[in-house]
DNA sequence: ACCTGAACACCGTTCAAGT
DNA sequence: ACCTGAACACCGTTCAAGT
């Protein structure tokens, strides 16, 4: 219904600009990086970038927009050529890589799966949702995945494993290890006891 | 050897009265309080507070070196009262539930836990590794925990299922669901497959 | 319709002047 | 030895004035 009536060229130009110049912020500086520098970079007033992007979130969600369609993108490449708990387990890696790799990612797709936060209800938020409903179904499916876990509380745990993972001076090599310890278990491999 | 002089009566006064409006602000406002407010509620100017605590992290964890001992101590009372693995559980749930509930908390457990940050070195954080390495060393004996998990991995870990619970609206539900999803493993229980 | 940039409130941090 | 509070730099956000 809402035929969204084209920008003004000038308007267009600005907008992009603003989205190159806070997709270089974050990376630098992390979500938290300067509003103002931003609008700085983009080399307009601070009052255009509210205009556009009422407010941080908003415009760390377009400025990554691409990066978590690739990642959901990601998902249906991994279940064409893995078995499906594989394909959920890889996922998963590669979501918590990318989370903690692109600076500001982590907290933007964290926001994603809040349950109060109004990121919760974006196109972004359903994007990564709906990539990892299909994963799990699938591993479920297959009984590689206990029945019992829902989708968006698998991000969350993805997003604690990348929280806890960060916390290493080897974080790389944390995500992995933490990932499996969350997939198999901290308990010892089922030892039959009385 | 160095000879901790005692404070002046006044700074004495001052650094204890910044110390309680810190908990108070910390409290109402998370790790992120105005340093200037609590200087203000203190009766103090921002030169004194800055004096006592160089930075945000030093005044965070006195204000709550209280707290972390007595997370300390539930260590020994659980280990004293529950088996080996039970009391680890139960410690990490309690560890989980102090983090959301005493607002900054998570924050200082998680410095703690940070490789990297001038955190890792303090009381609070030796207070906290030693309490987990107790218990984790006695569910190791006991067989209740796979024997290649490390006190540090352990507590970063349950940082991380406090921070996915939080994202949840009935964040103290969900702890103990992750708690045990990560005990557990995601994977279904020991289906001996070929 | 959109942009600009001054303006305001707020915050962290420092430091010269005081006692 | 310790405290005070002015001062500075910086930031988020708003809004009146422009085109």
């Amino acid at each position: 219904m809402t035929q969204v009536r084209p920008m003004r060229a000038d308007a267009r130009r600005n907008y992009e600009r603003l989205l190159k110049a806070a997709a270089e912020a974050f990376a630098e500086h992390g979500e938290n990086a300067s509003l103002d520098d931003i609008a700085k970079r983009a080399g307009v007033g601070p009052g255009t970038l509210y205009r556009h992007f009422p407010n941080r979130r908003a415009l760390l969600e377009a400025a990554y927009l691409d990066r978590i369609e690739a990642i959901a993108a990601r998902a249906g490449e991994l279940a064409d050529s893995l078995p499906p708990g594989e394909a959920l387990r890889a996922w998963l890696y590669e979501l918590c890589v990318g989370s903690l790799q692109v600076r500001g990612l982590k907290a933007l797709l964290g926001s994603a799966v809040a349950d109060g936060s109004p990121g919760a209800g974006t196109a972004c938020a359903a994007c990564v949702r709906g990539a990892a409903a299909r994963l799990v179904e699938a591993a479920r499916r297959d009984g590689a995945l206990r029945p019992d876990v829902e989708p968006v509380d698998l991000l969350r745990l993805a997003h604690g494993v990348a929280t806890a993972a960060e916390l290493a001076d080897e974080a790389g090599g944390r995500i992995r290890r933490y990932l499996t310890l969350l997939m198999e278990g901290l308990e010892p491999a089922a030892a039959p006891s009385d």
